[in-house]
DNA sequence: CTGGTAGGGGAAGACT
DNA sequence: AGTCTTCCCCTAC
């Protein structure tokens, strides 16, 4: 129990032996010619037992026999608190098997069967008390359980443990198909075999978790019961490990208020403060804030920064504290015994004592004696290094818990003014590193959580990342006695999203070479409630974009991609297993108020209606598929009315079938444009077009965050001078006399005319409007050969100009905003497009200390080609016009007409597939 | 009864 | 028709 145990340990022949209890089914018979197949089995298998008993009470009764003989230690199994135990005993009260026998499962003899179930079922909640008191003297160790508080998984099904823990594969048998399996001897040895499995599997995960070993050196460290541990119990522990440490140093503590009622609750309290009468004493809550419904946040707690998104492609350092809120009561002396406890509901200020108090002190202890451990551990081998590893495991754990615990309404020593001032601590110690990096040392921060900040270095040098992170360590070190800042990684390359998403390159070492683990962080790729089918097209996109590869090759790779999936979906030829959503039900499916609206609710609720007793209720995660009728139109009705368990789909002959459509915009797509929100060449409607949607759907993102860029203009509210200003004019070039000049927008054709009289624009030969009328090089003598421009010239000379302009847009390049740098350059690889507020860091920091900008930004680009189309718009004028003038140019448009309807129409096209996101080249094919 | 808060994002309904 | 609010789930720290 000191160390893990490894598989080999595990299989070595004579250590171990295991036994299987068998009955018929009710009513039905074993198989012809099973026990003899038995036999053979007993011989093959030695030591490990099949016992064939002849009725379910036969079996309790043996099963109980056999524990009370080897008087187990330990009961394991996978979700054994949650089911095993609860089936076991429910069937020995229902079996009539003496109380003599059932009790057996424990070691405390009893003669009632206790109350196995509870008022409520919660969230994995494991057994209920009564449950827990018939195996008392023994310990449980439900590797569900357990397997949930140490580790981080998609899923804690013994099959995907198997797999992502153990590397086994294990075959899972549905609850109803288990009576086929009693039709022949084969297909029940194989039942026979496969429960064996389960539970040496189970028993194999909690040697490979070490489970045993851990739970004991945290109880041990606290104090408290080690079957506790191993129920989670994370809050009893420290409440153990407090009342010890307040014990020792002669303190009262506050009696544990266990009433559910606020009256009760604070009739506790009250007990409690009047029991204590010096300052000494504990801090309670007197405002007993509806301790029950809802709960919101009770107080403030880490500090976000605001990202600064974009894609960083040269090293990003990432710097946290060590345990930051265990350092902040050492560092400030937080704890019961040093704060003054403010009546008017203010937060408390920071102690100004200088006797340590318990909590820092505990702390110091637990620090101390993990680097004591620690340092055994270097130079210690085998069994002992595994001890001291999980020894020091145990105590950071231990120390990391305390935090949570004073801001637990539940708690003992629930103390809301100090886990107020702990985090608030937190926010103050953020943000004045921030402010020492950004201001002092003047690097740039782009993120930060809690305790962690991220440089963006500017750098393509690893060693000199390195030295940078040394004296950014270094400086804010100076300032804390206990807390300490650390690198914690290197970032070579990240895709910085929002608040808690991002995704990085980050560079590791091992015996000193370097390689490259992608991490992510918070994305819709790494959580559950997305189908497979989204988390890969949205990770193949991250790993394109995270590759270092040029931006065209990326848009492209992930266009195609992109078309090929759905292809692939139309076509059939995605398994049913990718479509599956998976989301877990916080509570009884009939208890959300408002289920009708969530699909995995309904789904659960059919799933309860159709049979299943097990994998529908509270705490157990819900799968299922988006779909919708076969042959209907239109898909009315809500999402939760259209999901169906992926089951459902194989027995209803095909009435059901996968929404492919919502899969493509409500999956895929959204996944996808997140993740490519950032890059440049592509954008919603351009994502939407490759998955076969109506790209136009998603125009108005397009427009928002065009609308949302500082540097655009808010064309709409402004005049038409004002709207285009900065746009470069459309230049033509005559055929004659190659000389080139501005063609003006066809509005002041009318405005430079609308105050003067016929006559005088018929002699105004030198202004622009003169071109609208005769269509001539301005410069070419009247009536040359070849002077006039023609309705095709100009079209064509509309398009050229627009595709050098999103020509220029692609290249990306990237120009300094520092008036006396204006360094430039082009973005080969995804150069790195900062956020809209704030660029990048120009790449001759720290000589420079301007950012990045797009030359030609997605809004100009937009803003310019608008203008090409207002240079022709004469409709929009003429409107604009009084009934009177309109009279008077409706002849002169007739004239104009043919001569402008081509270049316009070419000009809107461009524009509009520009605005839905096609600014690809090759797909500028506009037929002139 | 069985640590904490911050935050994104889907879905639906109320509101303007 | 868009915006806001609410609930729900899951994640980061």
């Amino acid at each position: 129990i000191d160390g893990p145990m490894t598989a080999s340990e595990l299989r070595r022949s004579g250590i171990l032996s295991s036994f299987t209890i068998l009955r018929k089914l009710e009513g039905g018979i074993l198989p012809l010619g099973f026990m003899k197949k038995v036999d053979d089995k007993k011989i093959k298998d030695g030591m490990n037992a099949l016992i064939v008993e002849h009725s379910e009470r036969a079996l309790l009764n043996c099963l109980m026999n056999k524990l009370c003989k080897l008087d187990t230690d330990v009961l394991v199994g996978h979700n054994i608190s949650g089911f095993d135990l609860d089936v076991l005993l429910h069937r020995s009260q229902a079996c009539k098997v003496p109380s003599g026998v059932w009790s057996r499962i424990g070691r405390l003899k009893r003669s009632m069967m206790p109350k196995l179930t509870k008022g409520t079922t919660l969230y994995g909640s494991g057994a209920s008390p009564g449950i827990m008191s018939c195996i008392a003297g023994r310990l449980l160790c439900d590797t569900y359980l357990c397997s949930r508080d140490l580790l981080k998984e998609a899923s804690y099904s013994l099959t995907e443990l198997s797999r992502t823990q153990l590397n086994k594969n294990r075959e899972e048998i549905a609850p109803h198909d288990i009576p086929a399996k009693f039709q022949s001897s084969e297909s029940l040895l194989q039942l026979i075999d496969c429960g064996e499995t389960d539970a040496w599997l189970s028993l194999e995960l909690m040697f490979h978790l070490s489970i045993l070993p851990l739970t004991r050196q945290l109880t041990n460290i606290s104090g408290n019961l080690w079957g506790k541990t191993m129920q989670g119990a994370r809050a009893q522990r420290v409440e153990y490990l407090l009342l010890h440490a307040f014990h020792a140093k002669k303190y009262i503590v506050p009696d544990k208020s266990i009433g559910t009622s606020k009256s009760s609750i604070a009739t506790k309290k009250r007990l409690a403060s009047a029991d204590v009468e010096n300052r000494n004493d504990l801090h309670t809550d007197e405002h007993t804030e509806q301790v029950k419904s809802k709960k919101g946040p009770a107080y403030a707690g880490g500090l976000v920064l605001e990202p600064k998104k974009g894609l960083y492609d040269k090293f990003v350092l990432l710097l946290d504290f060590n345990s930051l809120y265990p350092s902040i009561i050492q560092e400030y002396n937080l704890c019961f015994t040093t704060i003054e406890r403010s009546l008017d509901g203010l937060p408390s200020c920071l102690p100004s004592s200088t006797i340590t108090g318990v909590l820092p002190e505990l702390l110091k202890n637990l620090v101390e004696r993990r680097k004591m451990v620690k340092s055994w551990l270097k130079t210690a081998s085998g069994l002992k290094a595994q001890q001291f590893d999980i020894q020091q495991q145990a105590l950071k754990l231990t120390a990391n818990s305390l935090y949570g615990c004073l801001g637990f309404t539940n708690s003992r020593f629930y103390a809301k003014p100090i886990a107020e001032l702990i985090t608030s601590q937190g926010r103050d110690i953020l943000q004045s590193t921030v402010d020492l990096v950004q201001n002092v040392l003047n690097l740039e921060v782009i993120y930060g959580d809690t305790d962690s900040i991220m440089i963006y270095s500017g750098l393509d040098d690893i060693t000199k990342a390195r030295i940078m992170a040394a004296k950014v360590i270094q400086e804010v070190n100076k300032k804390y006695r206990r807390l300490e800042i650390d690198l914690d990684g290197i970032y070579k390359r990240m895709l910085l999203l929002k608040k808690k998403k991002y995704a990085a390159v980050k560079v590791q070492f091992k015996d000193g070479k370097p390689y490259e683990v992608i991490e992510r962080k918070g994305l819709d790729i790494v959580r559950r409630d997305w189908s497979l089918l989204a988390k890969e097209s949205g990770e193949m996109c991250l790993c394109q974009i995270l590759s270092g590869g040029s931006c065209d090759d990326v848009v492209e790779t992930i266009h195609s991609y992109l078309m090929k999936v759905q292809q692939d979906m139309r076509n059939g030829e995605i398994e049913l297993e990718k479509y599956v959503i998976r989301k877990t039900l916080t509570k009884s499916p009939e208890e959300y108020p408002d289920g009708r609206n969530q699909a995995h609710v309904q789904v659960a609720l059919r799933m309860k209606q159709s049979g299943f007793s097990t994998g529908c209720s509270a705490g157990d995660t819900i799968s299922y598929v988006i779909c919708c009728v076969q042959g209907a139109i239109s898909n009315s009705g809500g999402i939760a009315e259209r999901a169906r368990h992926p089951d459902e789909l194989k027995t209803n002959n095909g009435n059901w079938i996968i929404d492919i459509e919502y899969y493509l915009s409500q999956q895929i797509h959204p996944v996808v444009s997140r993740l490519c929100a950032f890059i440049q060449g592509t954008d919603p409607a351009r994502l939407a077009d490759c998955l076969g949607l109506d790209a136009s759907k998603f125009q108005h993102k397009t427009f928002e965050s065009i609308s949302n860029d500082p540097s655009s203009v808010l064309a709409s509210v402004l005049d038409a001078d004002d709207r285009y200003h900065g746009c470069e004019p459309l230049r033509l070039t005559c055929q004659s006399c190659s000389s080139s000049f501005d063609c003006p927008p066809i509005l002041t054709f009318f405005s430079t005319s609308r105050d003067s009289t016929a006559m005088d624009f018929e002699n105004n030969k030198e202004t622009n409007n003169d071109f609208w009328r005769r269509f001539c090089c301005p410069r070419c003598p009247e009536d040359t050969e070849g002077s006039k421009i023609t309705s095709a010239m100009i079209a064509n000379q509309v398009k050229r100009q627009a595709e050098n302009l999103i020509s220029l847009y692609y290249k990306g390049i990237m120009i300094c905003d520092d008036e006396m740098c204006k360094h430039t350059t082009r973005s080969l690889n995804l150069c790195v497009l900062g956020d809209s507020e704030r660029g990048t860091v120009c790449p001759n920091y720290p000589q420079c200390n301007g950012h990045l900008r797009k030359q030609y930004t997605e809004a100009e680009v937009y803003k310019q080609l608008s203008y090409f189309c207002h240079i022709f718009d004469a409709k929009h004028c003429i409107e604009k016009l009084d009934s009177n003038r309109r009279v008077l140019f409706e002849k002169e448009l007739k004239r104009i007409y043919p001569m402008i309807n081509l270049a316009f129409a070419t000009a809107q096209k461009i524009r509009d597939r520009c605005s839905y996101g096609w600014v690809q080249l090759n797909d500028l094919s506009v037929s002139v």
